[in-house]
DNA sequence: AAGCTGACGAATG
DNA sequence: ACATTCGCCAGCT
């Protein structure tokens, strides 16, 4: 039940594309959990396997990074994000020119339910 | 079983 | 632009 929900998030956290980013609430929303943000702030938390799973790519609705600035995971955050050509500024990006927007057909096709 | 917490969000001053 | 407040809800204690 609750491990079918973790699934669904975490697959579709890893369907932002690289170079973009999406904010707790869109997943939730895309993963068919509406009004749960909270919740995928919780599964990324304690889940395990960070290595393959693009959890960098989420951010607040404001475009604000989730941890306090300057701390460390904000700072690895960051520069996961510079990697990929995100501008991070102020621990902050651009939603506007970040945000992902999926395709509906993609979604459809990549997510089934 | 009731209360608390939080990698959130939107509205308000 | 920033701080406060309030709503939200699964999972923990």
């Amino acid at each position: 039940m609750a491990e079918k929900q973790q699934y669904q998030i975490y697959h579709t956290i890893n369907l932002i594309p690289e170079g973009k980013v999406a904010s707790y609430g869109q997943i939730a929303d895309l993963a068919g959990l509406p009004r749960r943000a909270r919740l995928v702030g919780y599964y990324l938390k304690h889940c395990q396997a960070t290595e393959n799973l693009k959890w960098h790519r989420v951010i607040k609705s404001s475009g604000q990074i989730a941890f306090p600035p300057g701390s460390e995971r904000a700072k690895v955050q960051s520069e996961n994000l510079a990697m990929e050509g995100v501008v991070v500024k102020n621990g902050r990006v651009n939603m506007k020119k970040y945000q992902w927007t999926p395709d509906i057909t993609d979604i459809l096709y990549k997510l089934k339910f």
